[in-house]
DNA sequence: GCCAACGTTGGC
DNA sequence: GCCAACGTTGGC
């Protein structure tokens, strides 16, 4: 799960009551199906900042909520309002999610690179722009290697 | 339904 | 700050 640090990172998740966060404003479909269709409390995710020097992987979250309709797009208040999200027929959804743990070190996007383990994983695809790539269990262990320095 | 224009993302 | 990629929009 990928957010920039700037706007919300792991500091900030960490500083959220219970060190839970909604995790809204997700306005692409592909992301949102992983989000609607695939994540269930108890799943773990890595959290990744983008948009900032360097990019990488940082944490590890658990979702903790069934999906549910994003709040935010109901909202003409909130940056990713959308109109044409219906109350009654969402279009965009978000689940809750909690800090389990800090990674002991940054596993950078060059270190994610350079593992062979991870070669093709649409993590690494230049100019990725989804927020929310799936992983295969070997890719995640791959990452947490790097993160220990195996 | 096509496709050009536009906006956003995100690494560098 | 630049720019490539790519999703979305809207005119036709």
């Amino acid at each position: 799960m990928k957010s920039e640090p700037e706007a919300f990172g792991i500091d900030d998740l960490a500083a959220a009551p219970g060190a839970t966060a909604m995790w809204d404003g997700v306005r692409n479909y592909q992301a949102r199906n992983l989000i609607r269709d695939h994540m269930r409390p108890g799943d773990r995710a890595l959290l990744y900042h983008s948009n900032t020097r360097p990019p990488g992987v940082v944490g590890i979250v658990e979702v903790v909520s069934e999906p549910y309709p994003d709040p935010t797009a109901f909202d003409p208040d909130e940056a990713h309002y959308d109109p044409k999200s219906d109350p009654q027929a969402p279009r965009w959804f978000c689940v809750d999610v909690r800090l389990r743990e800090r990674l002991p070190r940054q596993v950078t996007l060059a270190a994610l690179r350079a593992c062979p383990a991870l070669e093709g994983s649409p993590l690494l695809r230049r100019n990725n722009r989804l927020s929310i790539v799936p992983l295969t269990g070997a890719q995640w262990g791959a990452v947490l290697a790097l993160a220990e320095g195996r």
